[in-house]
DNA sequence: CTAATAGTGTCTCTTAGACAGTATGGC
DNA sequence: GCCATACTGTCTAAGAGACACTATTAG
């Protein structure tokens, strides 16, 4: 076969909501090259294993966590010819969204950090990391993606709360609620009722059936 | 290093607008495996190149188009394990978009179909058309993409049968007139005129600055 | 009671969609 | 004149943004 030969890697972009803040799970390498610095969870793809996945198998090896019922999906990828010092190695970024409170202990080998504090990283992660953040705020736009990030069930304010701290923007609580409420399949009421907290108990939703949102929700300010 | 060892190539999805309808550049593949089957335009990633580099190589060895002045964007990467016969190949497909009527003579070595009725394509090439075609669809509601598929100077009227025949719908002249006229940066109006036709001369417009539309275009009708 | 959070209602402005009507060319 | 195409104007309905107001809990 013509061409030149290439080694593939899966690396990911965990994305969550923590304390109010966009955080990203990093690892610190072990072994060379870039050994010792942080650097997006990621590994070789297998003989007989697709991208997807390797992808779903580093989430669990780096996570704890287990498709289905977490998003995960192929960023793009990145194959600049000195971006590895092994050689020519491509590396196949992906998005993968947890949700809060689903990984209480730190994760093995790995830590949260806000995606605007984060240093440099190993190779070309930064520039994957600055992708997917991208990708996933793009995607809080016209789908129902920020429900990802939320555990089931959840409230109209947790919900907010994703997008504020995604977007890094303050949400007007009452128009928010009457938009997501009103979109058909995106919330789905149940009869329960927060317990605990100062207020009034908060209506309790899981995940509807909507994946794409009619009309988006547009972020950005009627730009001058 | 560890890990499998892979060939990587470049397919292109290289869409125009012709006679109405949304058309995509297919070749006919020569050799094994898939000979004398109809297949997407690519060619393996060489050893000093990006991959960038690589889709606009084949662009212009396969069309006789140059970058800069063409939309050029890495959509994904397939690396099922049997895609191909010959071992583990992954395929980054690539999107570009040609102006009508930048290729009059018959590209060489291939030709256009309209995308509806390319037949069995050559390896996962049907997917990855698909994907291409979906990523284009999606672009023209939020992005000014669509003059990518005009030459230049273009008329309202040229960019209107651009939606047209990309999303296969009808759109009323006079609203999408106001819509584009009035979003700043999309059209940037010139004092010439068209010549010939019919009917009264439609003045002539560039392409503008602007990358995104704000508020978008929606394709879909309010979904019941 | 007060503080805090949840949720509803109302008004305005912008914009999309559905039309009618006018302008300017070729024939 | 006629026809074709380009362009403008007007009305209506839907949705976003900016508020005031009510509801239900903990203390």
């Amino acid at each position: 076969m013509r061409g030149n030969v290439f080694a593939v890697t899966v690396e990911l972009v965990v994305l969550t909501v923590r304390d109010g803040r966009l955080q990203v799970l990093l690892v610190r390498r072990e072994m060379a090259p870039h050994a010792g610095e942080l650097a997006l969870p990621g590994g070789f793809v297998r003989p007989q294993e697709d991208l997807l996945e390797t992808a779903a198998r580093e989430l669990a090896e780096g996570t704890g966590l287990a498709l289905p019922g977490h998003h995960l999906e192929q960023l793009g990828s990145y194959a600049a010819p000195d971006r590895d010092p092994r050689g020519r190695v491509l590396g196949v970024g992906h998005l993968a969204l947890v949700p809060a409170g689903s990984l209480d202990t730190t994760p093995v080998g790995g830590h949260w950090s806000p995606v605007e504090e984060t240093g440099p990283l190993a190779f070309d992660h930064a520039v994957i990391l600055t992708d997917g953040v991208e990708r996933a705020r793009a995607k809080l736009e016209y789908t129902t993606l920020a429900a990802s990030f939320c555990p089931e069930p959840m409230t109209v304010t947790q919900l907010r709360r994703v997008y504020e701290a995604v977007w890094g923007v303050e949400i007007d609580p009452r128009n928010f609620n009457r938009k997501v409420t009103s979109t058909p399949g995106f919330l789905l009421p149940t009869e329960e009722r927060t317990s605990s907290g100062r207020g009034r108990p908060a209506q309790l939703f899981k995940r509807g059936p909507a994946t794409v949102l009619h009309p988006p929700m547009l972020r950005e300010p009627p730009a001058q």
